[in-house]
DNA sequence: GTCTATAGTAAGATAGAC
DNA sequence: GTCTATCTTACTATAGAC
């Protein structure tokens, strides 16, 4: 075969990922991610010489970015707080394809402690990302301590609800998840 | 050896629930499984003829049976509905040891859609789950539509905050869950 | 950069002694 | 009921050709 990428980084982060989230990280092998981005074990471990820690790693870091420069970046863009919220919203549901996809984060969470490098990075990321809802709804006029609590509990029902929908395979939970977004952001 | 059990059926599942709920279901091999119950491989597969499979069906099980029959059976006992809240959030709490030991019906959320019997398993208990905090709030005097969109909410907070506390490396989101359930149950 | 081939290891599972 | 010993398969990882 050819001396050229047959996969872009980008399109073999997203098979990648795609299988971590559905098998976890120790029930993905690398003959499933192989089959999954149509290359050989050997050339998997070519771009990723640490194997499968490094592949999860990178597809998270992935994850991480695109949640945080672009679906949470929705909630500082210039608009109202619902356009905001909404624009935020769509995106979520989109990042989730509905709640069909699951967690990446949620997976190593249940999945992980062996590996300190990833424990260490989920740790930071889930706190990037409570804190940048924490960081709107203080701009939106809600306290610091309230801020922080509503943020927290808009994680745990984000995770919540896609354990619940993969327990009890349907898409429901998650799509609940969304309908109620905004007034759980902005309830009083 | 002795031809005698070295160790009791509920002490037997309470060891492989501890390497299930850390490790995950693909994690935990049989030597990890041995090595908690201080058996060997071929003694669990003399217990348990199905493998790693029947084992996780089993301490499912006694799981599901804990939570039905110990921890949610406090809802329906002879008291005012505040004591039977505070009974049954005690008994959770003991339950997931504070937060500090993960669920299983999470971790097999997270990783598990592969072995169909463990699937439909899981989606029949967090229904059961779901349903019996449903029967309580319609006893309370709430409507049977808000009952269960309330009792959904509230697995979906619980659920959450067990993926955060793996996540977070802290017990507090499972802990704040706790503190937070009787108002969650009973706010109008 | 991808491949085939293969080494080495750990996994799940079984047979038979005690 | 538990053990040692063993089988087979699957896994991670590496070497070297193209």
């Amino acid at each position: 075969m050819g001396r050229h990428a047959m996969i872009s980084d980008s399109e073999l982060m997203q098979k990648l990922s795609v299988v971590f989230r559905h098998k976890g990280f120790s029930g993905a092998s690398l003959a499933d991610l192989a089959a999954a981005t149509n290359l050989k074990r050997a050339s998997l471990y070519h771009r990723f010489p640490e194997g499968k820690s490094q592949m999860a790693m990178e597809v998270l870091i992935a994850a991480k970015d695109q949640m945080m420069n672009y679906v949470l970046a929705a909630l500082r863009e210039d608009a109202s707080a619902e356009i905001r919220i909404s624009r935020m919203t769509e995106r979520l549901n989109s990042f989730y394809l509905n709640g069909e996809q699951g967690c990446f984060l949620n997976v190593l969470a249940s999945n992980i402690i062996q590996d300190n490098r990833l424990a260490s990075e989920v740790k930071l990321i889930l706190g990037l990302l409570i804190g940048e809802i924490e960081y709107f709804l203080q701009q939106t006029g809600f306290s610091k301590t309230l801020a922080q609590t509503r943020a927290q509990r808009i994680m745990m029902l984000l995770q919540g609800s896609l354990v619940m929908c993969r327990g009890m395979q349907s898409s429901k939970p998650f799509q609940d998840f969304i309908k109620n977004l905004k007034d759980e952001l902005l309830k009083q």
